[in-house]
DNA sequence: CAAATTGTTATATCATGATATAATTTATTG
DNA sequence: CAATAAATTATATCATGATATAACAATTTG
């Protein structure tokens, strides 16, 4: 990881310095948008520097959207949620709506992009998927009959809940304060289905 | 529904054609994309025309994928899958993928356009959302204790789900060849939380 | 240090989505 | 049928994403 040539780093400080740039301007105006001219000159760059850098627009917008995964990781491995598989993937859903709630409009704009042609699909993905299998961790409070079938299912399964919670989010059909519940409905729906059986009554109080 | 006066009558027409056009056009080269000029062109209206009766391109794409979802819900209640809940879901789930994959790439340019602003929200949701209701029915199948609470929450449930998956496919993060197993993968993942304990089994053999 | 490689700038160009305006055609209403 | 209302056309314009090219600056390599 050390071993940078000069250039490189110099890139990689050019590729940060625009992205910063990027949330600046989307922070800034009410529209969470910025053009490509806006940005170059944000970022004190010329105009087809960020395209010599990221290729298109929507390649930095997925850029953005891999600091924000980075984020939600880094909250859950700094907080360590204590408990079994059930609190830590409820826990994991509460930094992972936090993260987006703190920011709505420009998050919404980031995650809009990640369906787009354009940029490598595998690392946001595998990103992601990362995330729900640390929360699920070693499976302990899941129906032992099942931990294999769980622990093969069960992070992917959260995986593509949360993103269909995102997806109606970014189209407006789940509102910001909506989203806290609608997202720990389909969290506590997946797993209620590999759960030991004295502990689906407390799920379903939730 | 009768009531309309020529000009409503022709307005709908017009809509229609236009929305023909861009299924032609998407149809036609490989990119699954268009332009508002080529649709203009090719629906035989002036360049503004299209923009007169949508308002964008988003709202064009949004209508597209209503006509999908319309397709979905007449193929359900055409064929009127026998059987309890779990083989109605199941049927749904293969009826609702192979419309998807009928035409990969054109669908996938349709489902994109979904995460955007610029239409009503509600529309397109609350139309799913029914198909999926349709296919729970009555819920004969779900454990009788979760009767009520299947009934609030499987059908969204079953729609974020779907939603999630649609998401990593229009991402390429799911392939075509994969969507099937992955779809019904997901429909079981929720009913298994809800389902008779003796069909549980069942449900993980598939 | 000199040569070669690479990245950046400056600039020009193109296709496109979107909007505005006036003129024309078409439908409704009395 | 005449007057009014409405949608469509034709046209011009603007901001933008993307690409190409030549000139310039910096880093790397020998």
């Amino acid at each position: 990881m050390g071993e940078m040539s000069v250039r490189e780093q110099k890139r990689t400080l050019a590729r940060e310095a625009v992205l910063d740039a990027a949330e600046r301007l989307l922070r800034a105006d009410g529209a969470a948008a910025f053009s490509m001219r806006e940005l170059a000159a944000e970022a004190g760059v010329s105009f087809a520097t960020p395209f010599n850098q990221f290729g298109s627009k929507a390649a930095i917008a997925q850029a953005l959207s891999a600091r924000r995964i980075d984020l939600m990781s880094e909250r859950f491995f700094e907080t360590a949620p204590p408990g079994d598989t059930i609190s830590r993937v409820l826990a994991a859903v509460s930094i992972a709506v936090a993260v987006m709630l703190e920011e709505p409009q420009i998050n919404r704009a980031i995650i809009r992009s990640l369906g787009f042609p354009g940029a490598k699909p595998s690392e946001v993905s595998a990103q992601s998927r990362a995330l729900w299998a640390a929360a699920f961790g070693d499976g302990d409070g899941i129906d032992p009959d099942l931990a294999k079938v769980a622990a093969e299912r069960v992070p992917e399964q959260l995986a593509i809940a949360f993103r269909g919670c995102l997806s109606f989010w970014i189209a407006d059909e789940i509102t910001d304060a909506q989203l806290p519940e609608k997202a720990q409905a389909t969290a506590i729906t997946v797993l209620l289905g590999f759960v030991e059986s004295n502990r689906r009554a407390d799920l379903l109080r939730w």
